[in-house]
DNA sequence: ACCATGACGTTTC
DNA sequence: CGAAACGCCATGG
């Protein structure tokens, strides 16, 4: 690992401050952080997470049309959506309901 | 060094 | 309006 790290390490510290019953997107964290052409790398971060000693809410990341593209990684099963309900999101066919209502944009709340 | 893949996003048909 | 293709960046083989 390299400096990259910094560049992940910032995606995991925004994440963790994504606020209960919010969520965000990758391409929004990646601007947050300077790279808005690289939403992927957000989300390969956030693969990259599950090596990290500390977990990360990464249930409150989804793509820019709220869905759960990525609840395949949270073990294969519904967890995932499982999460975000408990939070009071409202989840139906891996897709967020009400998302404007729990969007959390990291640039106008860290502004 | 080149090709293939990916938890995305935007533009085009 | 909906689906497909392209583009971007980084990692792995």
């Amino acid at each position: 690992m390299k400096e990259s790290e910094n560049f992940f390490e910032k995606v995991y510290e925004v994440v963790r401050l994504i606020p209960y019953g919010k969520v965000t997107t990758y391409g929004c964290i990646a601007k947050y952080l300077g790279a808005a052409k690289s939403a992927r790398m957000v989300g390969w971060a956030m693969n990259n997470s599950h090596n990290l000693l500390k977990e990360v809410p990464a249930h409150r990341v989804v793509n820019r049309k709220g869905m759960l593209t990525g609840k395949h990684h949270f073990g294969g099963t519904n967890l995932m959506q499982q999460l975000l309900e408990n939070e009071g999101i409202i989840v139906i066919e891996n897709q967020i309901q009400e998302l404007e209502k729990v969007f959390w944009d990291p640039i106008k709340e860290l502004s």
